[in-house]
DNA sequence: GCCAGAGTACTCGGATAATCCATGTCCGAGTGCGTACGG
DNA sequence: CCGTACGCACTCGGACATGGATTATCCGAGTACTCTGGC
């Protein structure tokens, strides 16, 4: 598993996004909240927008704008955006085919794998960025 | 060998010393099987020595065994020895405090993800090395 | 024949170099607005 | 007064350094077996 914290500030930037309405926002504004470089944004909005949830807009008053409605964009979905396939890779270098388990281990491990995910991905379908957003702005109140 | 691998890894050599029945492996022999350096052997299973499932011996005829029965040992119990604590890390640098988003959206996210990960180890609780190894033989025949 | 001791081979464990990936910095491409000029 | 063309500021997008982390190589520490010498 890659333990980066791209999901989390792929969910933290498109909350924003929803929290501050339709107009577009700047990477670099978008920087200022997660406390990044504004390069890692566009980066990381690039795979939000090549799954269609995002859109990009250069010149004056361009920036980066919400695609869906934050209530129909799930964490399940936002998951797959920046993870793109499976959570648990497999070995990077295949193991030895001549050892009995080497040549086994993926092929036993794809089911599990699988399931866990399904089961993950279920659970992050009950919360979306709408939800986020409502509770964000009941907590600034 | 890229860390995101490690749990795959770490279910490899599990189940390959389960394999091999009570006689202890060397890190030597198991990076054979995974195909990498024996060094990343030992630090993997420095890390599950440290989680009570193996133990090394040093000198000829020393190696790695298991100090568990493979049908104790979950898919679960793995990922809690490699991975630590939680699965979706949250921001490495802290968010903007002064942005009403940044300054909530970690609380926010630690139910939805608690809960995610609850449901996927749930679903890893199921399968055991036992299983894997018996899948394998299986397999080989 | 039996025991003690040294020697040797084998394994893990830690320290140090090399490599890889993610991040950060810089500059170019494209866009939209504002302004100035000409009709 | 109106329309057009130019210039400028702003934003994204890609190319090139930089830093940290992971991996690979090397050497030392400890252990069990084996061989040898003495009793």
């Amino acid at each position: 598993m890659n333990n980066s914290s791209r999901y989390t500030v792929a969910i933290h930037v498109l909350t924003l996004l929803a929290y501050c309405g339709p107009n577009p926002l700047t990477s670099e504004f978008i920087s200022g909240s997660v406390n990044t470089n504004p390069v890692v944004i566009r980066r990381l909005l690039a795979s939000l927008r090549a799954a269609k949830l995002v859109s990009s807009q250069g010149g004056p008053g361009g920036g980066w704008q919400l695609l869906k409605d934050p209530k129909q964009i799930t964490l399940r979905d936002v998951l797959i955006a920046v993870e793109g396939g499976s959570i648990f890779p497999l070995h990077s270098s295949a193991p030895n085919p001549r050892c009995p388990v080497g040549r086994t281990i993926q092929s036993l491990l794809v089911g599990p794998f699988q399931s866990a995910q399904d089961a993950m991905e279920q659970d992050l379908n009950r919360t979306t960025i709408g939800a986020l957003v409502k509770r964000a702005k009941a907590s600034s109140e």
